[in-house]
RNA sequence: GGGCAGCUAGCUCAAUGGUAGAGCAAAUGACUCUUAAUCAUUAGGUUCUGGGUUCGAGCCCCAGGCUGCCCA
């Protein structure tokens, strides 16, 4: 008979756990007696020395050599080594749920167990726990991968991300980091008088943006209705509701492509002043990231594409015509003619031909300036002809109340001085409508709602909506959303071994 | 959308077109300070799927699936 198959590995796990019903040994039991994490014990050896203490974890290693066992377990914190003598360790016991030396083999990699017993060193010097006391807590059914490569095949890590979290410790830390990022942004609004409030997921309308929306029924209405693919009109209209600072930590959905940067489910923080223009989130975003760097990640510099980039540093701010200035020598402050804008372009060896002097702007802006900006550089004053929800400088019309975030030559965010004449905005997204009505998609339903509330008076109100996923690759020095994103969606797939074992259909893995 | 690469045991990887192998994990045994423990023995395979070429295909051809990388 066949002992090796994921099946009978399974079997034999499952007889296992039998087995030790049949000891009167619970192999799932409620509750463990834990005192200590095991990282704590390890860092502070001194502190624990010959302590009783009962630390619980996973089983990692296992090694019998004749009537001692030396194995680790590992729990949140790390991994310890528990050092077991037969003679030492209490025997199978069902009142005290003991597994004596003798029923050892029951256990398997991957069980839980708690160990009872003195922090003490071994010979060759390892900081580990003499075992008086040993206990299942749960019975694995299944082998852990190669405890010395671990899961190397990308689709297995995305399919298994627990099984890489297992076996990574640097995997581990990093998604534990990316999830501190959160409490610590809420932290950071917080204290600067912002108040966090639910904005709905599921929306009548798709406004806040042009992205593709994912469509849901809600039977209870018998209604249509989307998914978020912004929150901004519903904290615009708790502006109007009174609230001075408010945000929200959104997901966002968008029925869109998915590459090494984008997700179609995804989380960004956006806030929404009143009685503050663009400048103050220059200044707010700033410190949103020193902060986050700082207190999550404990540093201010980190590789990003290969540059060491900055937080801590004062950032740069200046305006996209003073950048292109600076990168071509083209000083479109000057320029009042489209078609010397176009030849101006033309001569810096860009092809496409813009449809207005702010378009041939942001051509030159992205060709020959945006690679560059490496240390974190916040970039204002985009022309009105790509800004219609934000309002234009007051001294330059042609330019908006509008900044973008760039690090490491990426864009990182993009933020504005809100419209909030409503008459202007009716205006502005009557026009944008219809050009999507244009390209054949179905009329997009306005938000009436929303400009409702925008004519009962909105007061002047700024917003910004760093991306979470974007920000996590930076801080952690990743360049593939999937390696932020704990669960990245990924085809449905069931394989053959759990259509075996679950008597289903596989399809295809 | 285009190009390239990968898919073999639970995991990590081998295998000139000619009997599918190893390490870890598993089972059995030895072993009182190991740490990728060691030693002996044993078992474990729909080579992603479906066609085709061939005396013979993990390997070559075609189509598909999944994943990754690069490009627009």
């Amino acid at each position: 008979m066949s002992t090796s198959s994921l099946n009978d590995l399974r079997r034999i796990r499952l007889e296992k756990a039998d087995a030790l019903r049949a000891l009167g040994l619970d192999p799932y039991p409620s509750k463990a007696g834990r005192t200590q994490y095991a990282g704590p014990i390890v860092e502070d050896f001194a502190k624990f020395e010959g302590q009783e203490v009962t630390v619980g974890g996973r089983i990692v290693s296992w090694r019998k050599q004749g009537s001692l066992v030396f194995g680790h377990i590992l729990d949140q914190t790390g991994r310890i080594q528990l050092f077991i003598r037969k003679q030492v360790v209490a025997p199978t016991d069902p009142a005290t749920g003991a597994l004596g030396f003798e029923h050892f083999p029951l256990l398997d990699l991957g069980d839980f167990v708690e160990a009872r017993g003195k922090v003490m060193k071994t010979n060759s010097g390892e900081i580990s726990i003499e075992v008086s006391f040993l206990r299942v807590l749960t019975k694995s059914l299944r082998p852990l991968p190669d405890k010395w490569s671990g899961l190397t095949d990308r689709e297995a890590i995305l399919r298994h991300r627990y099984l890489d979290t297992i076996q990574d410790p640097e995997s581990h830390k990093r998604f534990a980091l990316i999830a501190k990022m959160t409490s610590a942004i809420r932290t950071f609004l917080n204290e600067r008088g912002f108040v966090e409030f639910q904005t709905p997921i599921i929306q009548p309308q798709y406004g806040g943006g042009t992205a593709k929306p994912f469509r849901t029924h809600v039977n209870a209405l018998d209604v249509d209705m989307y998914l978020a693919i912004s929150h901004e009109l519903y904290l615009k209209r708790l502006i109007v509701a009174g609230y001075d600072r408010v945000y929200t930590i959104g997901r966002y959905f968008r029925n869109e492509g998915i590459d090494r940067s984008h997700h179609p489910e995804f989380a960004m923080v956006e806030t929404m002043a009143a009685y503050e223009n663009y400048e103050f989130n220059m200044q707010l975003v700033e410190e949103m990231f020193r902060y986050v760097a700082q207190t999550v990640f404990g540093r201010t510099v980190f590789k990003v594409r290969g540059h060491d980039v900055d937080m801590a540093l004062p950032w740069r701010r200046t305006t996209m015509v003073d950048l292109v200035l600076e990168a071509t020598g083209i000083n479109f402050r000057e320029i009042t003619d489209l078609a010397d804008a176009q030849q101006r372009l033309a001569a810096l060896g860009v092809t496409e031909v813009p449809q207005s002097i702010g378009h041939a702007l942001v051509a030159a802006f992205e060709a020959k300036a945006e690679h560059g900006l490496i240390q974190p550089t916040l970039v204002y004053g985009q022309p009105v002809e790509i800004s219609p929800l934000a309002k234009p400088m007051a001294d330059d019309p042609r330019y908006a109340e509008r900044f973008e975030i760039y690090i490491g030559g990426m864009e990182c965010g993009d933020n504005w001085s809100e419209q909030n004449d409503p008459a202007k905005l009716l205006d502005v997204w009557r026009k944008a409508f219809s050009a999507i009505e244009a390209e054949g998609g179905k009329v997009h339903p306005m938000d009436y709602a929303f400009l409702e509330a925008l004519e009962h008076g909105m007061p002047p109100t700024t917003g910004i909506g760093p991306g979470l996923e974007r920000m996590a690759m930076i801080f952690t020095e990743q360049e593939n959303i999937d390696d932020v994103i704990f669960f990245p969606m990924m085809r449905p797939s069931v394989s053959a071994n759990n259509a075996e074992i679950y008597g289903i259909k596989a399809s295809a893995e």
